[in-house]
DNA sequence: CTAATAATTCAAACCGCTTTGAAAATGGAG
DNA sequence: CTCCATTTTCAAAGCGGTTTGAATTATTAG
């Protein structure tokens, strides 16, 4: 059933039944209610081509990963995220496209999709210390937010972010505190943003104890269990090997538990760890103590600020751009004890 | 810039560009060389709002999870479906759409989706034994394939699906061959579809061996490393603890070997360990001997198929339904070997 | 009761593309 | 050089909504 099908039941026309239907003033109660009423009879709403067209609004947000971060698809946290949006653009009548893209199509893909009308707005998410995507987006005039920041990047962009750096300044403070002074850092690609910002925040916490930063005790690379159990493992082994060390992912984490055991060491005695953690993990369903000591910060609820701040510049353009700083919590688990002598 | 705008421009219909530009024949090749390269030059593609309405088509599948399966969400295997698909996707310039859903609200989304010219057709993942949703979009007639099957459902439906009952029966007598006998299962939740073939693959094994099912030996629930680790470390304390344990997911199985090392056991020694996994999860990418035995299957490959199928659907409605069993590998890990007196 | 005003409703234009049926241009045969 | 068949191009009619500006109806004031 389309519009002029149902007006043509009704003997009303076209545009009151728009206008009934989307919420207009100037359309009597009692026509509305007679509307609303058969539309639903007749299982009737507007086809989304022809009010995209009309409207010149998709009424559809696009996440946009390129090959380069698709690791974070295989990332637990990037589904919280997403589900949080989705919750969001459901509520406002949003649909959410997602696209995968080679890293050399990225900037293309933006553009034409904005040029195609596919979307209204994009969401960028794990953005390097130096991302090239926000001018691109900038110059394109789309609206957009980011989830995380870009610290060389100057352009006046939306976003929301994780207090990486207080997160892992207190969680290296926290370690300290327990008489660890030898810890290390299994940190993320060194490329991406809040791997630095974590970097930063491990530093000034060691720094302002005068504790020196051994660089033989911080890496970083793609998160996986396998790169944490091996990182672990070779820096275990060293002479003057770390008493507490400091993940930037659950997934790491367990692969640096996999190589403590492994050396017949045992978690929160001579080894510690704090990792940073989601907040609906599913690691951390159970009512027990957290497995891990962990700085933990809802991704769900990033994700559905994000959306609607992104909505909200759809809806708005020229609102001044929002800025959402969430501060993680230092939540203790079974993983982290005092130094042993 | 728009067709009109181009045609201007040119000084050529509408007409000859929209067909130079889609690949009809009715156009010299002087002219369609002409065309696109003014296409490029001008930044021009058609809008997608307009061509969706004069074709009837949208260009978009949507993969639509209710909040039911939306654990399947955090589950990394979901991600690597969903990068296969949508390599697919772009390479026949399709758009995927992603919605979560509630759970009634799930069949109405569908209706929804469809009768708005959302999308051209739905993907559906992690099918229940009895599974309702292929019902309605049998009844609504859209193209839909199903990443996995359903058992008790007679619908005539396209499908993916690995083969979970030989894999898991395969996995049984392979650790039935190191000489195990208390074999414990710890499966997905019991309403879903592989979950139950796999509990058959296991006890076609057992009892072609003449080994009774244990029910205490078999749980099932969603896979969480918590779950994993509660059920592992209740089973291990039993009177009659089990030597080898199948788990359905990768993320259980590091539950399991939580439980497993925090009782003083060595994997592959007192407690062997088989699970099933993705190809190319974020725990498989070292070199170096895998960490579990596992049956394993590229997640990533269902989901071209799947993408591949639909579109095979949407294209050519009359085709015969298509179906496609993938056989697992079984690859030896470290986490087994043979029972110990 | 009429005129002026406000509240409803409507017909028609438009959004930008695809596609049909007709027209124009080209080519080949006689 | 015609005439007919074939290519190539085109104008116009949708596709199904939204929105503008005008027309109709209801309400209020005088």
């Amino acid at each position: 059933m389309n519009l002029r099908q149902l007006s043509e039941v009704l003997g009303v026309s076209q545009t009151t039944i728009s206008r009934a239907l989307n919420g207009y003033p100037e359309v009597s109660e009692k026509t509305r209610q007679r509307i609303e009423q058969a539309a639903r009879k007749y299982n009737y709403s507007p086809n989304r081509g022809a009010s995209t067209l009309a409207t010149g609004r998709s009424m559809t947000i696009g996440h946009i990963l390129s090959e380069a971060t698709s690791h974070e698809l295989v990332n637990p946290i990037f589904g919280d995220f997403i589900a949080g949006a989705s919750e969001v653009y459901k509520a406002n009548k949003y649909d959410m496209l997602f696209s995968l893209v080679k890293n050399e199509e990225e900037s293309d893909i933006y553009n034409s999709l904005l040029r195609r009308g596919v979307v209204d707005g994009v969401v960028l998410q794990a953005p390097k210390i130096s991302d090239e995507r926000i001018d691109i987006l900038e110059k394109l005039g789309i609206p957009f937010v980011v989830h995380g920041r870009s610290s060389r990047s100057n352009a006046n962009y939306s976003w929301v972010d994780v207090n990486n750096r207080s997160a892992f300044r207190r969680a290296t403070e926290f370690l300290l505190d327990l008489g660890h002074r030898k810890i290390a850092l299994i940190n993320g690609l060194a490329t991406l943003d809040f791997a630095q910002r974590r970097y930063l925040g491990y530093c000034e916490a060691l720094e302002s104890r005068g504790v020196a930063v051994n660089g033989n005790l911080v890496k970083g690379a793609e998160m996986t269990e396998v790169y944490g159990y091996m990182v672990a493992k070779e820096m275990l082994l060293q002479k003057s090997p770390p008493t507490a060390i400091l993940t930037a992912s659950m997934i790491s984490a367990i692969g640096v538990r996999r190589a403590v055991q492994e050396l017949g060491l045992t978690l929160g005695k001579q080894v510690s760890i704090v990792t940073h953690d989601d907040e609906l993990s599913y690691l951390n369903n159970g009512q027990q103590i957290p497995i891990f000591t962990a700085t933990r910060s809802s991704v769900r609820k990033a994700g559905r600020i994000a959306a609607q701040m992104l909505i909200d510049r759809i809806e708005n353009p020229n609102a001044p751009r929002a800025e959402m700083l969430l501060e993680a919590e230092l939540v203790l688990g079974a993983s982290t004890g005092p130094v042993q002598q």
